[in-house]
DNA sequence: ATAGAGCACTCAATATAGTCAAGTACTTGA
DNA sequence: TCAAGTACTTGACTATATTGAGTGCTCTAT
């Protein structure tokens, strides 16, 4: 899109949106239900607490997740999505479909090093190429 | 997920997948028809070739886009979806569907500095603040 | 009382991913 | 011959993500 297209139009800004990296399984995560934020960051793994914190204040800006501190002793933190943030059950569900469609027949052992699936050229080449 | 869902889940897969910067953007544009390269480049508008090149060449390797050459002269390169790319749309249309209801009445002028619409923290605090 | 563990983060350094500007090698048309 | 279009690639640079450690709190066990 041009400059233009990508601010004016909202499906673009929606895919700038979740193309950022974690949202989307941050989103998935969330759909089950509020967790804190070590019990987030265990069950989304890969991602550390650094991005974590980075993506969820900025998922707290946009109103897709909201945080709530429990007033106890130890004070604990929550992290639920909003109304907003609910209705991307929708995306997330989709994805699911599709990935049921066309990824589940492959192996499981990605040849995942640090981070997470990487497309990068090469990288999933020699697996891909198999299915 | 741990490493075991990250790699057998198929959701996570697909995740994985549609958070590579761009991806989402190229198959949605792919969505309208096949484009040669510049011409996609130019319609996606932000990604430089250099990305572009990778993606495309990632994209291809999972057999979501088809590259084509054409014997003509000069040789021309078409990048089309593939069956598999085409059910993507569910997933375009579910985010399309989200961003018209929660993205449309936002105000334009995302501050985009270079690449896209960023969500790190403060970058868009202001401003969804108003929403 | 002190140690160890869990919570919710934050920081600085580093690694990786993405971008920019330019260049390559080709053909077409003026 | 020159400018422009095709489809990329290259190298330098920058933005972003990750690592690993550390902070300050409380709770439980010894």
């Amino acid at each position: 899109m041009a400059r233009d297209e990508a601010t004016f139009c909202p499906a673009s800004r929606a895919i700038n949106l979740l193309q950022e990296k974690w949202v989307l399984h941050i989103v998935r995560t969330l759909l089950d239900g509020p967790r804190g934020f070590n019990d987030l960051s265990r069950a989304i793994g890969g991602c550390n607490t650094t991005t974590l914190a980075q993506r969820l204040e900025g998922l707290e800006s946009l109103g897709i997740v909201k945080k709530t501190v429990h007033s106890v002793m130890p004070p604990k933190t929550s992290y639920g999505l909003t109304p907003r943030g609910v209705e991307l059950d929708a995306v997330i569900q989709a994805i699911d479909r599709w990935a049921r469609r066309h990824l589940a027949s492959s192996d499981g052992d990605v040849p995942v090093r640090r981070g997470t699936t990487s497309i990068r050229a090469g990288a999933l080449r020699a697996r891909a190429s198999q299915g």
